[in-house]
DNA sequence: CGTGCGCTTGACTTTTTTCAATAAAGGTGG
DNA sequence: CCACCTTTATTGAAAAAAGTCAAGCGCACG
């Protein structure tokens, strides 16, 4: 009783089951698994057969996608309450791309066809999940958007910005990642990250110390991020 | 009735609602609005307000981004049968990206809001929007894997191979679009595109005529595609 | 106190794009 | 059916962007 009200909380706490009656939010309690993954540890991998999705509750995660030569491209960071490795619950069975805590971690699994037969049953749930995966394909157009579009410096500006939205309060923006993980998620290297940022520092758009940047100047970032401008 | 009944038939013939009982399907004939868009005309671009969603009857349209500069990258060729432009259905209001008609099309619309009613009445339609979001990702995954982690000739040798799987009846390919849409595909532009189509056929890859394409070595295009090989 | 990992910088290479010019193809109207 | 004109495709030379390889620094953690 008292670990299914906790587990109860949980879920009612998780956007993706926002709106549910309470007995659907019973429902999902009784399929549900705990884990708890550790830093650096790989949640799945890609072609790995997906017998559930997750959402994390603590703790940091990617999902990402290998190249043969060991180059990563990051998809996804993930917080808590975002769920993730839904697509092989409703089309094909295997991951896209693989899933690595990035920090200590705890999720929820729910297995594959149980959730379903909730699905099935349940409207409200099934339009919750639907919204998601379409944030997600929006989030996936402006990812390509970034690749195929614009140039690393554009990229960086962009995200930036969007940390900088993120943490209006603070005049200093901290990254919540390694600049090597953020050169993955900017589909680039770390040394070509670095020198965009010395060269951001140079042109006076940016102050930086370890992992935290001042933005000086928004205005020019944003041209940079829509591409109306270069970085000399 | 006549047109009901013709209505009824396009839209069984469609996979997104295939498995529905034959009383919803009759439901969406109801909602349901036709449309003919000509060569080249836009059928909505980014940003716009998206009051529905459409599928492709007849003809051939494209999805797309575009930079500021005039780039263009196209996130899907679509065919007969396919819907597009689901995105604002579910989250947001605004699509994400531009479509237009590569050739003469007719579609089908689906409004907004008729269609959600539909979707919450109905958890096989429900399943069926789901599995479409999914499989989506999954190829924009794959997009963004092909952007980020391959180069140019890797994209084509697997975007020849996927031809290759599609029209395994010939022994030689036929491009459905234009070299120009191709390299917008590929995250590209029309003279890289040229220039290894070149050095594919110099390779003996390859033997190309306009349109159509032999495939002369697989193997080696396969290299290729995973990244084993590249083209000297 | 060292060892390792993340980060930075330099020199160099490769890939791709840009710009420009030309050639080929396809459709339209005479 | 042909001539014309627009669009599409190809090629070269040069520039730019990003990646590779290698070395070195600094900081954290055991």
């Amino acid at each position: 009783m008292e670990k299914s009200g906790a587990l109860a909380s949980l879920i009612s706490g998780i956007p993706l089951f926002h709106g549910l009656p309470r007995q659907q939010q019973e429902d999902l309690a009784k399929i549900v698994l705990e884990q708890a993954f550790k830093r650096g540890q790989a949640i799945f991998s890609e072609g790995d057969e997906g017998a559930g999705f997750y959402v994390l509750i603590s703790g940091r995660a990617k999902v990402f996608k290998l190249s043969p030569e060991g180059k990563e491209q990051i998809l996804h960071i993930l917080g808590p309450g975002e769920p993730f490795g839904e697509v092989p619950v409703f089309a094909g069975e295997h991951f896209p791309a693989s899933a690595e805590a990035l920090a200590d971690c705890r999720s929820l699994f729910f297995p594959r066809s149980a959730f379903i037969d909730l699905v099935r049953k349940n409207p409200s749930l099934a339009m919750n999940m639907l919204a998601v995966l379409s944030r997600r394909l929006r989030r996936f157009a402006s990812l390509v958007e970034d690749l195929s579009l614009k140039e690393v410096p554009g990229r960086l500006a962009a995200y930036l910005l969007y940390l900088k939205g993120r943490q209006k309060q603070a005049k200093e923006l901290t990254l919540d990642i390694s600049k090597t993980q953020l050169s993955a998620l900017l589909g680039t290297i770390p040394e070509t990250l670095s020198r965009i940022l010395t060269r951001m520092t140079r042109e006076k758009l940016i102050k930086l110390s370890g992992r935290r940047i001042q933005v000086l100047n928004p205005a020019v970032l944003e041209e940079l991020a829509s591409g109306e401008r270069r970085l000399s």
